[in-house]
DNA sequence: CATCCGATGTTTGTATACAATCTACATTGT
DNA sequence: ACAATGTAGATTGTATACAAACATCGGATG
């Protein structure tokens, strides 16, 4: 049946049965097919340029297409994932070059972001001590390997930050680039070692705290730029690919889907 | 038959019939259906808190409620549409607070466009004399009085002189702020004189051609900042809703479809 | 042997139909 | 008269069914 149907959905199913799924949250059906698509991409088990179809996807999930087309129209609109129409829909493409572009724009929401918030005296206790905590959550993670963990509380982390702006405007966008970040994160554990990357946020919050701005952009700047440089994401992808599923790479490898 | 279905969907379709309406583009049903929203948001056919009813945009636009349905899962996620599971969707709420967000990151995002652009040396004819004819295209329109082909053109400029960054990534968070400066223009034209308006493009231009990075930053925050500042946005509303259809007020006016 | 062409199957796009939920109004009881 | 409650209408959420477009594979033909 699978000949080319090897799409690979059925890499997982690990996760908790299609069944006990459906009373966790009062959510509308589409935000969890978002949560289970994005929660697969962060894991590794949808790759870069994977291809994602429907039908696959919400059998996986036990939901009729139209959540689930729903869903993916969101993730296209911020960028996740492209449509190609009556051709497919992939996972949106790794590249060094995208990186870089998501790096810049994130670089200069991060700061606006911080900036604001100090302008605001928002960068004392005002978050309730929830980015100390937060890199906390980095320690624990980091001492058991959960690099998946790791990744999510980091995200917390500068998120955080963000918030404190107090933009809803900004922070809508700054989602936008962190599930971005989301699908590299599931490619690339991290650019630099995870010890190191806790003691950049405990030196960038204490100069937020601290109130200079000036220096505060030069610590986001320092700390966000070479979080993911300098790294082979195709060969990375190719490895991961290798190691998870059998989707040969060729040109358009299918493959996966996930769902929690 | 309208009761409380006064939700003046019937406004509209002034604009051309349902039927010719779909064999100008190939595109997809729901890029139109999107396109069709903010063409009657950007023209004040759909106000600041008004009501979207999935069946009336279907029947409106001659399709079905699928692709309006996705047209307004998109919309939701940029921002432009709030929706309440059950209890409807509605326009975005205008608020000079949520203006002043609005600004405030789109001044940190085309800054650093600019920035990008100038520094990639792309800010002299790299834009093949766009920006220079928008400015045209924004004194026609000024001279016959259209002010929503002058919105049009002035954002156009905008977004060429972004796209100069070449960060696709940058265009596409711009692009979800231009949606909602769209519902922004819908009600209030602008904050300021056309001619003014005019003129500051001239400006800014001149700078950002003439490569000085800080300069054009502030002659982008002195352009943008006070664009649609020191606006009654309520009254504005109110007058709207009560020269374009009966619907009151109250406390959420129903309202408003419109399909071109 | 290569190439063009068509049949077939898969996947997306769209439409219709049904179920769940909410709002509003009317009814009834105190 | 007022409040609580039930019922009807409307609207959104979900599922199923059908149509259109594309990709692949096979065979015929040069």
């Amino acid at each position: 049946m699978a000949t080319r149907t090897n799409s690979a959905v059925m890499r997982i199913e690990k996760t908790p049965p299609p069944a006990a799924w459906d009373k966790l949250k009062p959510k509308t059906l589409v935000e969890r097919v978002i949560e289970a698509l994005m929660a697969g991409a962060a894991q590794g088990l949808i790759l870069s340029g994977d291809r994602l179809i429907e039908t696959e996807i919400a059998q996986n999930l036990g939901v009729s297409r139209v959540p689930v087309r729903e869903a993916l129209r969101v993730l296209e609109s911020q960028g996740v994932v492209v449509n190609e129409p009556y051709r497919g829909i992939r996972l949106m493409s790794v590249t060094a070059e995208r990186i870089d572009n998501i790096i810049e724009v994130r670089l200069s929401l991060e700061t606006a972001a911080a900036a604001s918030a100090i302008r605001q005296k928002r960068n004392g206790a005002a978050d309730g001590g929830a980015m100390d905590r937060l890199i906390g959550e980095m320690e624990r993670r980091a001492d058991i390997d959960d690099l998946y963990g790791f990744a999510t509380a980091d995200t917390k982390f500068h998120r955080v930050m963000c918030g404190l702006a107090g933009n809803p405007v900004l922070m809508s966008l700054w989602d936008m680039l962190a599930r971005q970040m989301t699908i590299i994160f599931g490619l690339a554990a991290l650019g630099k070692p995870v010890r190191q990357i806790i003691e950049e946020h405990r030196t960038l919050l204490a100069i937020f705290r601290s109130g200079d701005i000036g220096a505060t952009a030069r610590a986001i700047e320092d700390h966000i730029s070479v979080q993911t440089h300098a790294v082979d994401f195709d060969a990375i992808i190719a490895r991961r690919r290798a190691e998870v599923g059998g989707a040969q790479a060729g040109r358009a490898p299918v493959s996966g889907s996930v769902l929690t």
